[in-house]
DNA sequence: CTGGTCTCCTGATCGC
DNA sequence: TGCGATCAGGAGACCA
């Protein structure tokens, strides 16, 4: 569900009340959303081949109970809780993660699909609220990190922050694959931050056919590109993120930017720019949206003469 | 190595 | 109204 703006909006939303305070006391309610340092890669339960494999145990400390809360960084879309200690807690909120901060003395039910939650201290030791991280379709996931170091061993997989792309770091990161620029843009060790709603506006804004392969952007594409990247991610960031069904922020509140959206649901509608009718594509498993006139297919050289659609069409 | 496909899971929506 | 098929904002595993 979230991208960037979706995540950065709720770690800001999270930070005044989490920052400063001491958890003092964490509920995991189902261990297979944790992934504990020496578990399989992508948790234990993640994996068809290795879902019988024990997990490992937890401490108090994993969850952070018992620390004081330090920060809240984000890269991409994963966000850290990191505590005074250095251990940390690194979000994934997948497809339809969320992550609340519920007051004190907050009496609504909870709802199906909570699977942590942390009681929170202020400074005096008296309660600050809850943070409850909930995850119906159960896609994103809690990564325990034990120390400073392994924190940025994990970002050290990704790619540049997506809120500050540079032509540059763009430029050196596609210049070294020839996938679809869209299949690019969507892996996070490429450019972290973009996924399929802000993939399809960035290329509508800089006028890019999602399926021109990443090694063959002009110079003044990759610039554009650059700057539609983080024109879109901006713009999405100052009304609250893109609500489509899920994304609330960490006060509850629904983000405004699915009205702004150019081209992201918006199949068989005319382009806001030129009124043709907008085309869906199928590209790298993910439904894709552009305008066949101000995002041209790029006329490719026919390797060996004969030519392969690279995209189909739905 | 690279890049394409499958899969994990729940729930909303659509067509019949 | 009921029911099955299809589709979702992600990304790791697996395969050629």
């Amino acid at each position: 569900m979230p991208e960037l703006p979706e995540v950065e909006h709720t770690r800001r939303t999270l930070e005044p009340h989490l920052v400063g305070r001491t958890v003092v006391a964490a509920r995991l309610l189902r261990r297979d959303i944790a992934v504990a340092p020496g578990d399989p890669p992508g948790g234990f339960s993640r994996s068809r081949t290795r879902r019988h494999d024990a997990p490992r145990r937890l401490t108090r400390a994993d969850l952070l109970a018992g620390e004081r809360i330090a920060r809240l960084d984000r890269r991409g879309k994963q966000l850290a809780i990191v505590a005074d200690s250095g251990r940390a807690l690194l979000v994934h909120l997948g497809m339809t993660g969320h992550l609340a901060w519920r007051p004190p003395g907050d009496r609504a039910p909870a709802p199906p699909h909570v699977h942590a939650t942390w009681t929170l201290a202020d400074a005096r030791g008296r309660d600050a609220g809850r943070l409850i991280f909930r995850d119906p379709r159960r896609f994103g996931g809690l990564w325990i990190l034990r120390s400073p170091e392994d924190l940025a061993a994990r970002w050290a997989a990704l790619g540049p922050d997506a809120l500050t792309i540079t032509p540059h770091d763009l430029a050196a990161r596609l210049a070294a694959t020839r996938r679809p620029i869209k299949a690019a843009l969507l892996d996070q060790s490429t450019i972290a931050g973009v996924g399929n709603i802000y993939a399809d506006e960035s290329l509508f804004l800089a006028r890019i056919h999602p399926a021109t392969p990443a090694d063959r952007l002009t110079a003044d594409q990759v610039a554009a590109l650059a700057a539609a990247i983080r024109q879109v991610l901006h713009e999405s960031l100052d009304a609250g993120g893109s609500t489509l069904r899920d994304y609330l922020d960490a006060t509850g509140r629904a983000g405004a930017y699915q009205d702004a959206h150019r081209v992201y649901g918006r199949a068989g509608l005319p382009c806001p720019a030129c009124g043709t009718t907008l085309l869906a594509l199928r590209l790298g498993q993910r439904t894709t949206v552009a305008c066949p006139s101000c995002q041209p297919e790029p006329r490719l050289p026919r390797a060996g003469g004969r030519g392969r659609r690279v995209i189909t069409r739905r």
